[in-house]
DNA sequence: ATATATTTGCAACATTATTGCATTTGAAAT
DNA sequence: ATTTCAAATGCAATAATGTTGCAAATATAT
């Protein structure tokens, strides 16, 4: 599906920044921070109009948020529309910073107190990816 | 065990913000932010050294900190030095935003890539507290 | 009581994120 | 093609959060 087939479906505009954030985005296949996303066109857009592209983008459920344990966001595309089981997995690589989306691959059980509602859970691991687990 | 039996334990000086923090946090049975912990004092002590002070207590591994999807940050303290699991799972009230550690009462399982190595797992429920529940 | 490494406060700065408002633009209707 | 208008963008200002360097104050070992 093309970005512009991709916004079309989501009821939004087909402009210049949702098209840039959402091409780099297809391009990787890890998730990116802000600065990753801008990293081969700096100024292309004002900061304000990116933060609110990726807030918009969110918001229609077509990107997601990571938030990782050092404060750190990155986002990336939800290729899972289907699936909605409000569990979102992710790896962070302590060493390249990689973050790669886990979704079907991890389980998870919790035992709440009485009376508590649990919607969504995020999970976050921290350690070592396979290219820099060999290179150390 | 009282603040200053803690900070000599582990080493560190009895200096005032130091006790200050240990003791807020020793009142409280959920975790809380800077801000939340300096609500009854809020210029008592210096924003770096409010800083810097989370920063020596969680380092030393007396508190930990719990980032949470909204880029919120709350501490608690670490009362689990016995059962070094690596799995440090929270629930988190959409409601009225308080933080609960729910150690032990959580399971995880991942099916990571080959050759990846998992090192620590960060767990956030989203969810409703009983109280918060029964008022809604 | 003294010595000294550590802690603290202050000033400055960096990064990340938000708000209001005027201008521009996508795309629907004519 | 042109007009229209809500939506998106850029700019300026501001807020919140976190860091660094350095001088002054302080905890504690001697």
């Amino acid at each position: 599906m093309t970005v512009e087939e991709l916004l079309h479906k989501y009821d939004l505009k087909n402009t210049g920044c949702r098209k840039f954030i959402l091409g780099e985005m297809l391009k990787s296949d890890t998730a990116q921070s802000e600065n990753e996303l801008k990293e081969s066109y700096p100024d292309l857009f004002d900061r304000v109009t990116f933060y609110r592209t990726l807030k918009t983008l969110e918001e229609r459920g077509i990107i997601h948020k990571i938030v990782l344990n050092d404060n750190s966001v990155k986002y990336a595309l939800s290729r899972h529309h289907h699936e909605d089981n409000h569990l979102h997995s992710h790896f962070h690589c302590e060493k390249c910073d990689e973050v790669l989306c886990l979704r079907g691959k991890t389980q998870f059980e919790a035992e709440l107190p009485q009376g508590f509602i649990m919607n969504e859970v995020f999970v976050v691991i921290e350690g070592v990816c396979a290219g820099c687990g060999i290179h150390s």
